[in-house]
DNA sequence: CTTCTGACGTTGG
DNA sequence: GCCAACGCCAGAA
């Protein structure tokens, strides 16, 4: 490895997300120099490899909400993932307030 | 080559 | 709070 590829970049910045707190996508692609480019990092978490450990629950939408429809089984591991780290989804959405990630 | 779609975001009504 | 429009850009058909 010489070079990380976007997609590394990604995963390396969705990694250092703490645990109990949530990150946007714009806010990922935007420390992952993508700068407006928030689509390709769902893209990016969508090529993770198998055995991966990226916490790729911990990134939402700008507005809290989870990017699954609600009662979609992706969206159930996810909510169920970050309840266990101590966030509070409520009604597919998360308070960014209280747990927005901010470095 | 064109067209559509998408784990998005922001602005405005 | 809801919905629509626009921007952005990479893959797939």
């Amino acid at each position: 490895m010489t070079e990380p590829t976007k997609d590394q970049k990604i995963w390396q910045v969705v990694a250092a997300i703490p645990a109990g707190r949530v990150a946007s996508y714009g806010q990922v692609a935007d420390m992952a120099g993508l700068g407006r480019q928030a689509r390709y990092i769902g893209r990016a978490l969508g090529k993770l490899p198998e055995g991966h450990s990226i916490p790729w629950y911990r990134v939402i939408r700008s507005n809290g909400q989870i990017a699954f429809p609600i009662g979609s089984e992706a969206f159930e591991v996810q909510a169920q993932s970050l309840r266990e780290e101590g966030v509070v989804v409520v009604d597919g959405r998360v308070s960014m307030r209280e747990f927005g990630w901010r470095p």
